[in-house]
DNA sequence: GGAGCAGTACGACTTTTTTCGAACTTAGCA
DNA sequence: TGCTAAGTTCGAAAAAAGTCGTACTGCTCC
């Protein structure tokens, strides 16, 4: 991907009865470019993929997910799908609970989550 | 962008009357993973969104664009358009022209095309 | 308090991508 | 023939992204 440069980081206010979600753009602030990068590899494809598709009651802590990497490159690409407005993340003691900005990026780049949604994780 | 494979390149029949294209993977070999890295960077962008939108009666050669970078430069990204399946380039004497593979992005991946078509190219 | 756990931060290293100069290829044309 | 123009290929350098070990933070529970 290339160098194209974040959105602007912000504080959102906090909504009753949840942590506060960690920083991330604005939906204004969302970018095309940024968006796209951050999606385009397969795990990332597949962290949002899954969120979309198996969401319950409660967002997933990054654990949840089962990945055979190390915490440390987690965190990187959970990090970068926040920073580029596709994740939202709110800490919730020990874990940091992750779900889809369905309506910012419905809102803003209407069709994408589909795409997410319907693309086939092992092809060929 | 992250390293995925790309997918496998072919060459497809010549249709009557046109060159025959540049070798570009088949409809059901392109990958969302890689049209999504091929289209994360504002350069890309501007090079399909305006493939799109000004569309005229024959293909546009690389020229057309007029951006200020080396040519060498340029070939590389219409290549990697092309490589992932976003872009169809055919030899016309000297100039290359490229057009938008809408029919076949439409039918992998709706609503995608519509999405660049919309990106504001000169925001924040 | 202290153990244990989820996850982060930092930093080093590797891999990939981007950038672009210079030399080359080919078509059209005088 | 030989010039010119469009674009490629090669190669190297620089920038960016990914990977992951180690050390750290901060919550929870005993």
């Amino acid at each position: 991907m290339s160098s194209t440069t974040r959105p602007a980081i912000r504080v959102l206010p906090e909504p009753p009865g949840l942590p506060a979600p960690l920083p991330e753009p604005a939906v204004e602030d969302l970018r095309l470019e940024t968006v796209l990068g951050a999606l385009s590899g397969p795990l990332r494809l597949s962290i949002v993929r899954r969120l979309l598709l198996e969401r319950e009651e409660f967002d997933h802590p990054c654990g949840w997910f089962g990945f055979d990497r190390p915490k440390s490159s987690l965190t990187h690409h959970f990090k970068a799908l926040r920073e580029a407005g596709v994740l939202r993340q709110r800490q919730y003691g020990l874990e940091r609970r992750s779900e889809v900005r369905v309506d910012d990026l419905n809102a803003r780049f209407p069709g994408l989550l589909d795409l997410v949604a319907d693309w086939d994780e092992r092809p060929a």
